[in-house]
DNA sequence: TCAATTTATTTTATACTTAAAGTAATTCAG
DNA sequence: CTGAATTACTTTAAGTATAAAATAAATTGA
């Protein structure tokens, strides 16, 4: 009475694509597993580990790399979220006592955010572990082929630069 | 006064990786990129187009893959997304008539959602459009980079599955 | 100068997302 | 058969996200 186990299959998106799908619909949709397996991971183990949250940690640590603070706007660009988004964000680490806002000199409708010290040391705590974390998911591959991953992850973003819908009214 | 011409780069969150940063952490900063970008465009497009959204469309996608719908729990683990995510999506799409609640038969727990005749007909409006989309974003890779990249991102899933912190309480 | 435009940010309304707790039905052990 | 555990789903509260409108400051052009 051999059982039949059944090996744990993962019921992703990519479970039910079809064979006859498009190369580049079940690359997109694996790209996204990825990307959404990773930060999921990311996130729990942000959570349980140091209380905090994806965005807020990575607001942190776009500010621990820019010694000088970033603008809102800034912010807005490099976490590719909308601004508004960051309004938010930046008020609940204000409150929690992570990250300040100056504002500008020279132009009174911007702020200058940055880490305050116990901002750089909540985040200083948090890199060492949220490394070990990343390298541990990709300990499946070689580096060769993290490389070539590279490589080629960069190809798509360029081919995506350039060929989205977004660009309309860019610069000539 | 020859003008410096600003070539327009992105300020991603890759802008401010440091040379010496760990290949890991860079890998998946711009595996996060691609996704967001991709994400962002086919989500602005399904609002302009279709005025709808990625996880309903998404939603529609899973179902117009299983003819006999899903329930809960499986649309559910498909999506990657909680349980409670898609009680509220599947009441926004059975509002908007694209999707039936059946309660099922042999067990009063659950019920099956599929596709009503509208939702049939507002996704196959739909998909060849999105289709068109996804291959827009990645036309700038060839053929054989799209499977090495499929290839290798595949390696990444399994890695991830094998290798992450969520694997507590699995079966032996 | 000074009105029109642009830019930086905030506010608002709505949607999406999660974790955790709750409800109800089913299954399982004894 | 029955109480305990599990499973399927919903509800709740809080955080995250967006688009669009609003505010206010800076810039531009005539």
């Amino acid at each position: 009475m051999s059982e039949v186990r059944q090996v744990q299959v993962a019921n992703d998106r990519e479970t039910a694509t079809h064979r006859d799908d498009k190369l580049e619909l079940r690359l997109w949709l694996r790209l996204l597993t990825c990307s959404s397996l990773i930060e999921r991971n990311v996130r729990n183990a942000l959570r349980e580990k140091f209380d905090t949250t994806l965005p807020r940690f990575d607001l942190l640590a776009q500010l621990d790399r820019a010694p000088d603070g970033l603008t809102m706007s800034e912010l807005s660009a490099r976490m590719m979220v909308s601004n508004g988004n960051i309004t938010g964000l930046t008020d609940r680490l204000v409150e929690e006592g992570l990250v300040k806002r100056t504002p500008s000199p020279r132009d009174r409708r911007s702020s200058h955010v940055s880490l305050t010290p116990a901002g750089k040391r909540a985040f200083d705590a948090m890199t060492p572990e949220h490394e070990i974390w990343i390298d541990t998911m990709m300990a499946g591959l070689g580096r060769q082929e993290m490389q070539q991953l590279f490589l080629l992850l960069g190809k798509l973003k360029s081919s995506v630069h350039q060929n989205a819908r977004e660009n309309e009214g860019e610069d000539s």
